[in-house]
DNA sequence: TGTACATCAGTGAACGCGCGTTCACTGATGTAC
DNA sequence: TGTACATCAGTGAACGCGCGTTCACTGATGTAC
């Protein structure tokens, strides 16, 4: 079951990098376009024709610069990924303070609002978080970005709070990323959900969860709150 | 954005329910090898073609039962959710114990579990759970189907614990319910992840915030655990 | 039990359409002298 | 500065294919007498 279909393997890889100022115009306008009908017809009814219509280009414009349909997406999912990501190290860089090393934890709402805000950003953010659930090869780099920011986390952890690294650890780690993931996507889909409310209580959960797990690991904690 | 493009409204009910044995098992097998396809091939490339092949019977067939494809993958989608949700209505019935009326979030686990295995007992439950999150018209029903439930187990609280119903209350019902549907996604999704760790440690971020949320409401937790 | 008939279930063939992708091409931009 | 040329960027036309859906139909099942 949900074996990911590797017959035939399909090539993410960008085919000829823009370099002109007008090729970069026509694909950064590529990216825009597909973001933008992710939103409005769902991954499902996305094609390369509605694409290069969209950009004001014809369709063989679009093969110029990826191989097909899922290198396209994959440019816009990774794009996004990567700077969610940035978030996390630049959080860390802020919130970690050596005078109470565990006092980061009571940030967790930052780093929340913070993802939230770049995906808010991104045209069709959500739409491009939710196809990358869904189709299979998006799906691989979805978990191997997830993994790399676990794994660089429990880096930070190691080195600065001297915890041991374990594998469990790295899941627990990426547990909570998906749950802060979870509270996010909640905030931005669901129109009844005010997002401070899903930021802050998501934090929260988040928050108590990390306590927990620095208290097992014999850390205490600060106390504050 | 992310307006549901309600220009053309998709009919999701169906035609003609099946009525003789036959047509029974015809019908059943459709959902079965819907469910199949959606794990094997996704959500984008499934269609009505593939659906009846596997089925092994021909494409009008299908459509004397179903008006279209997305009513299909409704059916689908309604049938699981509609499962899981009766998970939480058994849950509550099995583990609230008027003698100490709090004691129900230290089972949070066993609703996770019991949730996950109706899941996994669904042939492409992943997929179908997937692809509910990505097709509009389906993902409008899972947000309804999930309110549903939310709305329940407020009027559970509000009946058992006396606590006031509110906005708020609901939300943050609703939110817990997400971060563990969250938590048995991964559970499913994720090679690397022990099916048990995901659970244990997603129901025990659910304790703890809803122990905090019990809190707030004034209400004291028996101090088990 | 046998047959005529009504209803239910599924078929074969066809439709127009948009899909992803490729080809040989023209036009735009940059650069060497 | 002007021009010839190389490279980069985008086009027009076409392809075969599978898509969703409908039609008039044949075959299977159930029932009344």
């Amino acid at each position: 079951m949900t074996s990911p279909d590797n017959t035939v393997p399909i090539e993410l890889l960008e085919k000829t990098r823009p370099q002109q100022q007008r090729a970069i115009k026509t694909y950064e306008r590529l990216l825009e376009s597909a973001a933008e009908l992710l939103d409005e017809v769902g991954v499902e009814r996305i094609s390369t024709n509605l694409i290069a219509e969209r950009a004001g280009i014809t369709v063989p414009a679009l093969y110029r610069y990826f191989p097909n349909k899922y290198a396209l997406l994959y440019a816009l999912g990774a794009r996004l990924m990567d700077r969610q990501n940035e978030v996390v190290l630049e959080w860390f860089k802020v919130f970690y303070d050596p005078q109470s090393p565990l006092d980061h934890i009571h940030h967790v709402y930052d780093i929340l609002k913070a993802t939230h805000q770049v995906t808010a950003e991104q045209t069709g953010g959500l739409a491009i978080l939710r196809s990358m659930r869904v189709v299979p090869v998006l799906y691989e780099a979805r978990l191997k970005s997830h993994y790399a920011v676990s794994d660089w986390i429990c880096q930070q952890l190691v080195e600065l709070l001297g915890v041991e690294l374990s594998k469990e650890l790295t899941l627990r780690v990426r547990l909570m990323l998906e749950v802060g993931t979870s509270a996010i996507e909640v905030a931005m889909e669901d129109p009844e959900m005010p997002v401070e409310l899903a930021l802050e209580e998501g934090a929260k959960m988040m928050e108590l969860y990390w306590a927990g797990l620095y208290r097992e690991l014999g850390l205490s904690d600060s106390g504050k709150n």
